[in-house]
DNA sequence: TCGTTACTTCGCCATATAACGAAGTATACA
DNA sequence: TGTATACTTCGTTATATGGCGAAGTAACGA
């Protein structure tokens, strides 16, 4: 029940079901998530640190950058079933599609520029 | 996105996730509910209200009493996505068995002598 | 080794949510 | 035609949540 209701409340959040959309096939590093939502970093931080307590992304370190991605099928019964929930619900989302879109822009650039911008614009 | 946001929001709330769960076969009247529940009638009328905006559940009146009873299958492809993810995670839960004996000990009371311990208790 | 970089944690604020009791509404029954 | 009953709505309070910037941590690079 616990972990029923920990992964509901995870997807009760529009910016965190826009971030595991995009974390569906490929993993990305946070400052490319940052970019993507259009969030303070700490921010970022704190959802996916949420997605991530409710096991439905990992993430692993790579030098200075963190990537995440949407947590395997094989993981629990409440996970697998709740990302083919979002699969049915959302996969054809006009958000979804959008931020598809805005993604495939993001990733035109490296992960290292990237961040640099965000670090620039303040 | 919205409707999937609004279902997961319901869903992230013990109370109503038990609700929920005793609903899946039998319709319940809201006395029904709140002596399952132990809260205040007007918390599990607030509840079933925030259940019913998500299409989660269905209410019709018979008389003074208001039933509900969990959606069909065949209302949205959210709605119905949701409702097998609670119970592929939750047919087994153990709060999910313990309400299920205590709803049996509530429906062996008829729901107007249940309804009138409930007022007599304040 | 000392800065820069990429991310996280902390502290704060504004808003949202869950709980209750009191008051309101609608329906049965005397 | 009241009066009791079953539920909902309203108003309030305590806590949870989402947002940010500042400070902290870990890793690369000059």
């Amino acid at each position: 029940m616990r972990d029923f209701l920990t992964v509901a409340k995870a997807l009760g959040d529009e910016n965190r079901v826009r971030a595991l959309l995009a974390l569906r096939r490929r993993e990305l590093c946070v400052c490319q998530i940052i970019e993507l939502l259009g969030l303070a970093p700490s921010t970022v931080s704190k959802h996916m640190a949420i997605l991530q307590q409710a096991r439905l992304v990992e993430s692993h370190k790579m030098g200075r950058w963190v990537y995440y991605r949407a947590a395997n099928a094989s993981s629990s019964e409440t996970v697998a079933a709740a990302l083919e929930w979002l699969e049915r619900s959302l996969a054809d989302d006009p958000k979804s599609r959008e931020d598809a879109a805005r993604l495939a822009e993001i990733l035109t650039v490296q992960p290292e520029t990237l961040c640099k911008q965000q670090t620039s614009k303040k």
